[in-house]
DNA sequence: GTCTATATAATGATAGAC
DNA sequence: GTCTATCATTATATAGAC
């Protein structure tokens, strides 16, 4: 009896599946909406285990980040290493347990996994340099929003799948999202002239600053 | 002495700052991580009167959620009235506070914040279909995955803030984030054979699932 | 309208039995 | 390895004084 193994996998240690649930609860709520005794009630156990095993909440949460990260980044090795990194699937493909894990611990103010973020930017900037020549003015900034918004999107799961009408955790709607990712990449929002529209009406409003009208000529 | 009127408006009542107050620290540390009394404590009274003008935390919630929906649909009327609608900012162009509450609660299931979410897209459709007339297939999800993205990179001014090198409250790094938007809305990521290639990877990855080989002919 | 004091519940931390 | 029992802290909720 007991809610045991939701993630399909029975033959974890129950320190790995404790590993498991909190990283799964503190991607979906949060880490300080979930408390340790939510993680053993998720894992059949009792709360005591969890500081046996762990130590305290904020340990547990390190374990977390860490085991995050190393996955991460072995994926993104096997990736590199099996020559099919390819497009700039390298983002959020897979691992959508774990990357929204990290997305959550970055709105919680994690140190590993800002770093996570600059590293990602930068791996997004190398992609660039080598699949799209020149074309780009600032290619860091591109990039940088291309991450938060990749990154940013795998929080609204739940929305997406109201919006979409399936499941984003189910292959249906992945497949889904993936082809509107696809279009949504190629397809741009701005043509030409809407482009530069919007960056005249950006340099105007950074002219002009909404109520005051600096006097001084030298800017700072 | 304390701290009061950290907005810079201290000609509101106090009810009008506590709510200021508990949107701000809802939107940067979520709504279970901020207590009556740190919101008491920003405003500089007691927790007591927390509790006299809104009567639970639950309740300062949903005052939050219809003010920040009030004023969202005030700006996009005044937006609309104004002609000035435009481009696709009308997503988040300007209220960068409302807004940013406004992701947060929906990451905390908010139903109005759900709400929002559709008519954004549902917003977001009409002007594609106004201004981009054709070439898209999926005008629903690539809409859903503009409103998704836009949002969802809200959350990540922390991060952008450090990797562009410049606040982004401030109107600096407002600007900067502003242009590469911009670029990024123009300059597609992915060409066409690019896209191409990913739409294949998507139909195979469709059709055979990572592990399992089902040997069943109906499904369910 | 605003404060202080207190009741009640939940949480993280801890100790010890099996 | 796992559990139960308990402590100290903190949070919300509540009542009443000014």
């Amino acid at each position: 009896m007991g809610a045991v193994g939701e993630l399909g996998f029975d033959d974890l240690t129950a320190k790995a599946r404790l590993r498991d649930a909190a990283m799964r609860l503190f991607a979906e709520h949060g880490v300080e909406a979930t408390s340790i005794r939510d993680i053993a009630k998720a894992v059949g156990v009792s709360g005591g285990l969890v500081r046996h095993h762990f130590g305290s909440k904020e340990a547990l949460r390190d374990a977390c980040d860490t085991y995050a990260l190393t996955q991460l980044v072995r994926f993104k090795e096997q990736a590199a290493g099996g020559g099919q990194a390819a497009g700039p699937q390298f983002l959020s493909a897979g691992q959508p347990v774990l990357l929204r894990y990290f997305v959550r611990s970055m709105l919680d103010g994690s140190p590993s996994a800002r770093e996570m973020f600059s590293q990602m930017v930068a791996q997004a900037e190398d992609w660039l340099e080598a699949n799209h020549p020149d074309g780009i003015a600032d290619r860091h900034a591109y990039c940088a929003v291309l991450v938060a918004m990749e990154l940013g999107a795998l929080m609204m799961r739940e929305q997406l799948s109201t919006v979409l009408g399936a499941d984003m955790l189910e292959p249906e709607g992945l497949v889904r999202l993936a082809r509107a990712k696809v279009e949504f990449y190629s397809t741009p929002l701005l043509n030409p002239k809407a482009a530069a529209t919007a960056l005249a009406a950006i340099d105007q409003l950074q002219q002009s600053p909404p109520k005051r009208r600096p006097t001084r000529k030298a800017k700072r």
